[in-house]
DNA sequence: TAATAATATTCCTTTACAGGAATATTCCCG
DNA sequence: CGGGAATATTCCTGTAAAGGAATATTATTA
């Protein structure tokens, strides 16, 4: 797994963004994302920028204007990392299920 | 969604901690998780101060020595947070679908 | 072409944080 | 009780990164 998506998301300004993007369902200006979460323009074109640079963004260029949009496959690429951590705790659950039935079992003797 | 267990994450030898917590399914000492990453011992402890504080982690303390292991807590709530991403590329997914049968529908005609 | 709008970049300052080295702390054992 | 092992903490230094302010860039339009 990669640390760039991590890194990304672990500036609150930027999950912001993200997580304006995802529901928003669509693109957005830079001055309406600096606009809707408060942020100076320059901040929100370096914050952009990152994101950009991490994958989870593509821009499109119209006239003056660059339209911002989510990218999933950073965080599918993290969907699938987790996916680990899913077995995990799933055998964590098995575990206690069987703990749970030998319990039981012990006591219909 | 919190930022804390990105920052964490972010930090490329922690998420190599998290992963080799992961692989060994079960806690490992401080010196263990050192000796296993090439890590110095001061190095080690303190980014276990770190997973331990973003609640990633947990300890026990035998003895001498300290146990760490993985706690799902706050990847499950990753998960959760994923939950919302993935409806939108299974929305996207399901447009490209209904974009295929309009085009068969098409084709039938 | 001049003025303006939208965005990006640069410079500066402050702060957080990582690694290295040394040291403190805690516990076991002879 | 003293020594050694395992771990945590502290101090220092370098570096990356964030925000503010100013400025550069690019495109539109009158």
């Amino acid at each position: 797994m990669e640390t760039t998506t991590f890194s990304a998301l672990a500036e609150p300004n930027r999950l912001r963004i993200v997580e304006l993007l995802l529901s928003v369902k669509g693109p957005l200006t830079v001055g309406e994302i600096a606009d809707r979460l408060g942020l100076q323009q320059p901040q929100a074109s370096k914050h952009l920028r990152v994101l950009l640079e991490a994958g989870l963004v593509e821009v499109e260029a119209v006239a003056n204007r660059r339209n911002y949009k989510l990218r999933v496959e950073p965080l599918q690429a993290l969907d699938v990392w987790l996916e680990t951590y899913r077995k995990v705790w799933d055998e964590r659950f098995d575990n206690l299920e069987a703990y749970l039935q030998k319990l039981q079992s012990k006591e219909n003797n």
